[in-house]
DNA sequence: AGCTGTGAACTCTTTCACAGCA
DNA sequence: TGCTGTGAAAGAGTTCACAGCT
């Protein structure tokens, strides 16, 4: 029930009920179980009706859960809060592949401002960057609190800067890089190596310890 | 000492590890300790050294961990094994941020074949893509078993379909969706949407349940 | 003194077992 | 009978406390 208290790996698991809520209901199906959801998401149903049971959502013991209800409630949740306004910092390929993602508004996140680190670069195509040194003004003209940090390597660390002067309180650090952010920020770190390596790891720990 | 049954979450931390001990390598020092590496990544002492411990990286006291040495433990720890070939599904901005990434080499991850799931699609660059459907083939005659998975949306079931006919093992999922895979295939997942939901909420509950 | 290494305590997460509703 | 909801047990991961090396 309580919004608050939420696991992070919950948290981190949510996105997908919600995504296959999304397309049971364009499918037109009115009910999923808790082993369905499991079942094409690879884990254990006992661990479904405990994610969901920690936002509140209610299944019907025979049906399962009510997809459009459950679904909205989910987007509710992760969606509409006031953390969803956020920076993006970086113009290079991997801050575009950000700009295209569609997930990231239908989640309720909206980029509303992107700066550009190197005073030099170009700005070639119609949008509108910032220099990065506004940062901290425009954060605290908009009252924004997240960031995301995609900058190329070298204006990394100048980024952190930044930001770290700024009302920011939150930063998705997509660089992979070892930085060092004041205390008061919460970050979380995700990179394609890391990611891998993860993933390498995983797998070797599955075929067992022998092979 | 033993790579096997190095915990997931180590396992993800270690790269952040390993990319702090190289830029000290460039900065001329010869050791650090698990409390500098602690301030600087935001994370406690202890936890460092049990990170580095799961792994075999041995530190000497009142002087700490040996920068040269640890790194090259590391790096061959997160790089070198038979999992290093990968294929990327893909050739949308996600998937070129993928092909632009510097991280992935320096782990010793390499792309070896790019996969376009969609036949109409057109080829600008000189990059030479692979129909989707000679992906098990290919899979079978370079022994590859790994597969980062980043294609348009719409192409994400048969590219599943094509990863689950083959001797691919392991998948890197950055669709976002709801997608299922084969019990024998480990899956890491990573989004844009779903970091950021976890990013909110750990702000949200870093600040406190009331406020 | 300064910093590592590690068994033990603790906390967080997952899984189990079973009670209860439709 | 089929599936949910949940307290309790089990399992992971993290943190503590302290022994030991230099």
């Amino acid at each position: 029930m309580e919004p608050i208290g939420v696991p992070l790996p919950t948290l981190r698991r949510l996105p997908l009920y919600l995504r296959l809520l999304e397309k049971k209901e364009i499918a037109g199906e009115a009910w999923l179980s808790s082993e369905a959801m499991a079942r094409e998401l690879g884990f254990g149903a006992i661990q479904v009706r405990k994610d969901l049971s920690a936002v509140g959502a209610l299944g019907i013991p025979k049906r399962g859960f009510p997809v459009e209800e459950t679904s909205r409630l989910l987007g509710k949740f992760l969606g509409a809060d006031d953390c969803s306004e956020t920076f993006l910092v970086g113009t290079g390929s991997l801050a575009r592949a950000i700009l295209s993602d569609e997930g990231i508004g239908r989640r309720g996140f909206k980029i509303v401002a992107v700066f550009e680190p190197d005073p030099k670069a170009e700005h070639p195509d119609d949008r509108h960057y910032q220099p990065l040194e506004r940062l901290p003004e425009l954060a605290a003209r908009m009252g924004t609190r997240l960031a995301i940090l995609a900058p190329e390597p070298r204006w990394a660390e100048e980024a952190v800067a930044a930001i770290a002067g700024s009302r920011i309180d939150g930063v998705f650090d997509l660089t992979g890089m070892a930085l060092s952010f004041p205390a008061r920020i919460s970050v979380v770190r995700e990179s394609f190596s890391a990611g891998l390596s993860a993933l390498a790891g995983a797998v070797r720990s599955k075929r067992g310890p022998e092979d």
